[in-house]
DNA sequence: CGGCGGCTTGATTCGAGTCAAGAACCGTGG
DNA sequence: CCACGGTTCTTGACTCGAATCAAGCCGCCG
């Protein structure tokens, strides 16, 4: 589970070493290599990756916290997965960058993140067979996820909410009990509205889950994961919603 | 749009040639040498891949209707994807078999299948690197139609059934105007209960769409449609959901 | 000619959305 | 340091889509 890059008590300073998970072990040199990490940067809101860079580039989340989302004719927005340092964006377009849907990747905290140019990525695959593999899996994990999604789309609102919450602390890292989200990006991410997530909130306050203060803070993980039904081997280190482990030296 | 074998009026007997939807272009071949056929026909209901095969094999599917679904703690089914001729089933547990999910692959119309062995599968990815990137683009495609299933999890229901039948319409083939679900398949499909799935039919009979039959049958696909605000380019070739694309010889 | 799976119908309940308005908070600039 | 504007959060009243429960019906298959 990587979590923030600080939260190690290192620092995000020398170069980087990224071990994919995968049957074939570390691949991340490769990456590496090619990686771009001039990018400055990012806030929250901005747009990572949409339709206007239809396939020439990808990027790999460094730090902060980022999300696929689209939006519809109504202009709402529908977040699908949330991505975390390490993680791999915006491959879905990779193959066909030709895709109807105006989907974007969006930064929901501050972020920076390094990139690759298409072409770059193709010989790498070309080079080194086994990164084409790595990144069959990683569709394959996304396609989980989503899959995932579509599960917790009929659960009870709480359960999903609670869920979600699972999800974000297992992923951020276990210490790291401030979710960096607004009640905003819940509802979006659980299809429910803002006002309902707000009830939901409060009472999930009332049952001493979450703190009373404005930020999102789990304070009983124990009682959060019972209403969640949440199995936190779900996401066992075999099967981590991120491709990627990041390790810093020094 | 493959549609069921009989269509296009040609027989399902002789060889099978395969062509793969992707960049690289026909790589069919492949698999067809090392395709076993000689499964038998499959009654609808039966469950054609399931934890008990735990990835040791893989299909095709060569005739019929057939889904990938789970069943909730309730014994509720819930129906994530379906698959048509020329389909490759149960790729998801390629790579990681001991997935905690409860998948399950079920025949909703009599179908017969192809197998290949899980071994025989690896050995032909080694000897052609395009059939690996055919599969991470066949991950992709799934990753794409759950994604789609999220943004339906959040229409009005008339307008999510309606989308379900265009989509069934759009891969059984054009002129195939019956559709071989039951009432149950479209509720576990949808996430809507059978009851209110009976009434939306009633409503979609009343509008001239379906035929007051007892089968699934579209008289008014332009008005169908309309109600699903459904774009037939969204499957457009490039992009079907169909990983493969069958063409018989005699 | 049962019987069972699927379809139909009605009555009732309830989860969650919508609308509307106000309060708390945050960053920015004077 | 405070005033202002824009987000975000909160609360209340009302509505409505869809679930559930409970029967009864149809039609096919043995």
């Amino acid at each position: 589970m990587t979590g923030m890059l600080k939260r190690s008590g290192r620092q995000f300073l020398g170069p980087l070493r990224e071990k994919l998970r995968s049957p074939g072990g570390a691949i991340g040199k490769e990456v590496d290599a090619v990686l771009n990490r001039t990018k400055p940067r990012i806030g929250r809101g901005e747009i990572i990756a949409g339709p206007a860079f239809s396939g020439k580039q990808f990027a790999v989340l460094l730090e902060g916290l980022a999300c696929m989302a689209t939006r519809n004719d109504n202009g709402a927005r529908q977040i699908y997965a949330f991505y975390y340092p390490g993680d791999f964006l915006a491959l879905h377009d990779f193959l066909r960058p030709e895709s109807r849907e105006h989907i974007e990747i969006e930064a929901l905290s501050n972020c920076s993140i390094g990139t690759i140019n298409r072409d770059i990525l193709e010989r790498a695959i070309q080079r080194r067979p086994m990164l084409g593999q790595a990144l069959w899996q990683a569709a394959m994990i996304e396609a989980r996820i989503f899959r995932q999604r579509l599960v917790m789309a009929r659960w009870p609102a709480l359960q999903r909410v609670a869920h979600l919450l699972c999800e974000q602390r297992a992923r951020l890292g276990a210490h790291e009990r401030v979710i960096p989200l607004t009640q905003i990006d819940v509802a979006d991410a659980t299809g429910l509205s803002v006002v309902h997530i707000n009830r939901l909130f409060q009472e999930l306050r009332q049952l001493g889950v979450l703190s009373k203060q404005r930020t999102i803070k789990v304070v009983n993980k124990e009682r959060l994961q019972e209403l969640a039904a949440f199995d936190p081997g779900y996401l066992d280190p075999g099967e981590a919603l991120s491709y990627w482990d990041l390790y810093i030296d020094d």
